[in-house]
DNA sequence: CCATTCGATGTTTACGTAAACAGTTCGCGT
DNA sequence: ACGCGAACTGTTTACGTAAACATCGAATGG
């Protein structure tokens, strides 16, 4: 293999658009018309320049078109871990829509979430090899870090949160919770439980237990104390700890799936049964709870619509648009397997 | 905001190079080696341009110079779906390596695994917009396909696979299989059960089952028929209500952890206790897997570790080196948890 | 039969950067 | 004072593409 690096000719640089010009007997103008399929060449001219590509194995150099055109075709996506299920199938979507939509995906995680790292990272993208920026945080983290917007190029964020001055998506984080909270009341359970996901100022942990207190009022039963958790089995398990001790708990809402899960084991190991004793009802419809012991009753976000309709906006304002700042919340479906029981 | 479109005047276009070195009174050359913090500049000039550059919120245009130098600074991502796990965790590990070199990463996901979509992907990504190539597929895909593999710039496979001609990294599946079944035996288990991934001509899965064969055989052990799953717990739902059956079944291997969790339902919903009548072992350490019922004893995987290796090989492979063919292969990890117990 | 139009193609130019090369200034040794 | 090199800065050029404009021939219409 060395020989072969001794004997080719140094690596003869990728055909330019001149070169097939040259070899098709054209001007490169009349090479870009045939590339960019737009206007009219004549047939056979085509051909011959379409041949010469071929010959050449010619490929338009992005840099150049990007830097003449300005445009890059590509959006920039920032996320923290990779962790957790959701954000990971919300860049499912992204990317499967950016892809139909000729753009590439720019990725950017940011292992430590730390103020400088979260600007960093921003600033990256915005070194303008992107025209438009998919921001999947949450408003807590943005408003503790005052992380600053890119301002050269639109960007739109996926967060439960309403913004004044800036548009964003996400599944319904309410609506959700309703569904979840109101299936375990018509299974005639007095009340229902909450294990809350890490509750800030502003994200979908507060909104789902803000949705749970309000059914719950609304319905006239009492409000049982939230059990907080931070997303993570681990912390399921620790709230199912302390709620298995009482006996009237009969019903439970865990924010997400992992932390139904943590409830669960919890649950059997202080030998409380699920669902005979306690209905457990998650969150997000992950991919394993359907294999949950017992299979996990659930809502089913749907991230992959979230994901693709966030570049559908974001294209837009690329395009110039302007949109009505504030959320743009879609509905979720209530996924009812075994976890869940009519109350006795 | 319509009226605000027609006031402002025309997105005044970014500063360049030139609007810097204006301000500054220098040269564009001068700007660039500021840029580049390369050279000698006198710290004044330095401190001038700099300050100039602030003022008008200079941004070097990575297009012009990808275009000039003939370097993206980009590592292009080609993976199938990020359904499963593992290859999520390579992903966050390649881009944690990448953004610590100060490369971005291009990602580009294949919703359809036909042939004609990873070929088009992999057009896409050899469209030299990036630097090089990691490309998160197995073997069997690749052969199935007829995958063509780049030419121009470099790539790097992340696949259990031994290839003659490419460099590939992975963990050690062997070596992985063989803690999770020796595990079994050293516990005083007569033989170990496979439930085992959808086995290719070459992939993980069928790695994982030729370890397990071969140390049973070794060790002078009957070798069960394994049963036959897709890496879904669905599959392994399955598997275990067969094996569920069968009361000389003490000890199972799941070739992951998530048919692992199926496995396990099935044996609940059985009536088989875990691990007092049946002992089980996963593959992965999923960050579930620690909330399982029981808590699921398993060989970790450092996939962060794979996607930094990957990185590295490749970077050095940009910069001209020649690597030998062949899989780097890095071991792994049993983590002990409950799921399994001695041979009673 | 010439003017007009239009389709097809060519020529020029600019995008922003950095390498290669070309000064210019200054200090120092003699 | 003179020459010399080091330190710094400037000028020219090329990267590959596509928009804007220019040209040319042929077809159309009166």
């Amino acid at each position: 293999m060395s020989s072969d690096r001794m004997t080719r000719p140094q690596a003869p640089r990728p055909a330019s658009m001149l070169d097939v010009a040259r070899l098709a007997g054209v001007s490169g103008q009349t090479v870009s018309r045939v590339t960019n399929g737009s206007e009219a060449v004549a047939a056979d001219t085509r051909e011959r320049v379409l041949a010469a590509m071929r010959t050449l194995g010619y490929r338009p150099n992005s840099a150049a078109r990007a830097l003449k055109s300005g445009r890059f075709q590509s959006i920039g996506v920032l996320m923290f871990s990779l962790e957790n299920f959701g954000p990971v199938h919300v860049l499912e979507g992204v990317s499967n829509a950016a892809t139909a939509r000729d753009y590439s995906l720019d990725l950017v995680t940011i292992g430590d979430p730390s103020t400088g790292e979260i600007t960093k990272a921003l600033e990256r993208l915005d070194q303008e090899r992107v025209d438009g920026i998919v921001i999947v945080l949450e408003a807590h983290q943005i408003l503790e870090h005052a992380i600053r917007f890119p301002t050269r190029i639109p960007s739109i964020l996926v967060d439960s949160q309403q913004y004044d001055d800036r548009v964003s998506v996400n599944a319904d984080q309410a609506q959700g919770a309703e569904l979840a909270v109101r299936h375990l009341l018509e299974l005639g359970h007095p009340t229902v439980w909450h294990v809350s996901g890490p509750v800030h100022r502003m994200n979908a942990a507060s909104d789902r237990q803000l949705a749970w207190r309000r059914l719950l009022e609304a319905e006239g039963r009492p409000v049982p104390p939230p059990v907080l958790g931070d997303w993570s089995a681990e912390s399921g398990y620790r709230a199912g700890l302390r709620l298995a001790r009482d006996p009237s708990v009969t019903a439970v809402f865990a924010a997400n799936d992992q932390m139904a899960l943590g409830l669960m084991r919890a649950l059997h190991e202080c030998g409380r049964r699920v669902p005979d004793e306690v209905s457990v009802v998650g969150f997000d419809d992950s991919p394993d709870a359907a294999y949950y012991w017992p299979p996990l009753t659930t809502v089913r976000e749907d991230f992959r619509a979230v994901g693709a309709l966030a570049i559908e906006l974001l294209l837009e304002a690329i395009d110039g648009e302007r949109h009505e700042p504030g959320l743009r919340a879609l509905p979720n479906t209530l996924i009812v397997r075994d976890s869940t029981a009519p109350y006795r």
